[in-house]
DNA sequence: TCAATAGTGTCTATTAGACAGTATACC
DNA sequence: GGTATACTGTCTAATAGACACTATTGA
């Protein structure tokens, strides 16, 4: 307890004196992939809405990247957490409050941004598309809902002496009205013989700042990762909803089609059915359902 | 490209005028979990090795602290990336070199250090037990494996009337010759009907240093998550090993017995038969294996 | 009626779990 | 031969995938 140093200080005395800004530290900020599913204009009165898979993105009105999309972000306070800051941040560019954050990564690179060094700790955040209206933050800056495509272009392995090596290239791209931005994501995985090691480069950017399509393309391979094993879709439903919607919400996010009756045997322990139902659709009415986990029992 | 700001600045005006040091800023710091699984001594010439988690810790002898282990880290530096604080800190502590890191999680809360708001950057390492004598790094400060147990001793579920909560209590024991340390970590999951929240408290931080339970105690959760669908277990095993050795790590990382046929035909896809074998052991030679990832085809 | 979607039953293929059996070394 | 581990075969249960069928609404 009161244990002294080589100094021969307490702890007390060794904390009064103590400079944290002795050494130069890198600084640091978050970045917020804000994610929704949400319904294109329906082609019909009949046929159901197309989905897709968005994300917010705000038009820089500062350098550096002046004029480039970015993600909603900035930088951590000395008096708050970084999910708090994430929260604030999020709230002061577009007024979305309250809603799911898991933190993804943090990016470290030493000049992954031209104002000096900043490491940032990135989170992805789920949101149902109908509870938010995000747009204008305090700012006046541009904020606008992306679609997302991402695809893998190119995919090569080659074995080397000792191990291999594998190189993915994946190709995002975002959409909004008129505006289209593209970029290029090559993640490689190099196998010496000992160890594994992941890496990630940009390799086009379009016009996105920093290295957010780097952390844009780690949020929907997590997401994807996720969709399967956990319960975290249910962040981006409305309270109650149909297990269509449910299931184009999965086939948006995997990018490919489900079969019905096999999706719903595997949601069946996460949904709790309703007494409400849709009218009005032209068909057959459906049963709204609401999220509810069943405990799982242990063996 | 030469867009001006709303002070009529160029990027390259801006970034030459601009003083990153004008705000209060967090410090920054790497964690690392360096994981083994290594035998225990036999207890007779003809049975097997038992095998355990083990983890490495250092017992601080600067102020905050002092005298508790703690795992080995350390600031990082302006310019350096933060994976290369954790090898150099790795390094420096420890004269481990060139082993597989993988970041786990950034912790910030604003009084997990006492020496000012500092935030941490967890990464967990996996290092093959026979391939490394870490004693001693230049501090002379004293490094020391610990056998990790970790065990769920109290769960609790209640439902609300939104939603529900979850309290798990985890109870880890490291243990290192004549040394004991037991913390335990209450991870609970709150779903308030809207949203899930998940949190970790420290209620018993036994010898450890910091938040360092809770980041040992996400350490093991993550490795025993990813244990079954990726091939890091890889990075514990010697270049050649037993089928029963691959199994036993597989069963002490995941804490429990696993059968024999079953195991084998799960990891066959991951493993290369060579044409060694073990011998004098008392009982049948056992071929050795290497590892050897198969390409997986896709549909 | 029909267009469009809602919802269910069941066959089959694949994978996971359990267990029993045989094989081979060294003392 | 005995002990201790190595290695394999196969039966069964559970899960995933495919597909076909019936149901119900509004225009």
């Amino acid at each position: 307890m009161g244990q002294l140093d080589r100094n021969g200080l307490t702890e007390e005395q060794f904390i009064s004196s103590y400079d944290i800004k002795a050494y130069e530290q890198p600084s640091v900020t978050v970045d917020i992939v804000l994610l929704t599913v949400s319904d294109h204009e329906a082609d019909s009165y009949r046929k159901l809405p197309e989905k897709s898979l968005r994300v917010l993105l705000i038009k820089r009105k500062e350098h550096p990247y002046i004029g480039k999309w970015a993600l909603p972000g900035g930088f951590v306070r000395i008096d708050e957490t970084i999910e708090a800051a994430a929260y604030r941040e999020l709230e002061e560019e577009t007024n979305i409050e309250g809603i799911y954050l898991e933190q993804l990564y943090t990016f470290g690179d030493v000049s992954r941004d031209p104002r000096g060094r900043i490491i940032s700790t990135a989170y992805m955040s789920l949101v149902d598309s109908g509870s938010i209206i995000a747009k204008a933050g305090t700012d006046a800056e541009e904020a606008r809902w992306f679609e997302v495509k991402s695809e893998v272009i190119r995919e090569d392995r080659v074995k080397t002496t000792e191990g291999f090596e594998e190189n993915v290239c994946h190709k995002i791209t975002l959409e909004a009205e008129e505006t289209v931005l593209e970029a290029e994501i090559i993640v490689s995985r190099i196998f010496d013989g000992k160890k594994i090691e992941y890496k990630r480069i940009v390799k086009e950017s379009g016009q996105l700042a920093f290295d957010h399509s780097m952390i844009l393309q780690l949020a929907v391979e997590r997401m994807r990762g996720k969709i399967e094993h956990t319960d975290i879709v249910f962040h981006m439903m409305p309270e109650l909803f149909t297990l269509t919607e449910l299931q184009k919400a999965y086939e948006v996010i995997l990018d490919k089609p489900l079969l019905k009756a096999n999706f719903r045997r595997k949601i069946a322990h996460m949904v709790q059915e309703t007494d409400h139902k849709t009218s009005d659709a032209g068909h057959r009415p459906s049963k709204l359902f609401r999220f509810e986990p069943r405990w799982i029992d242990k063996k």
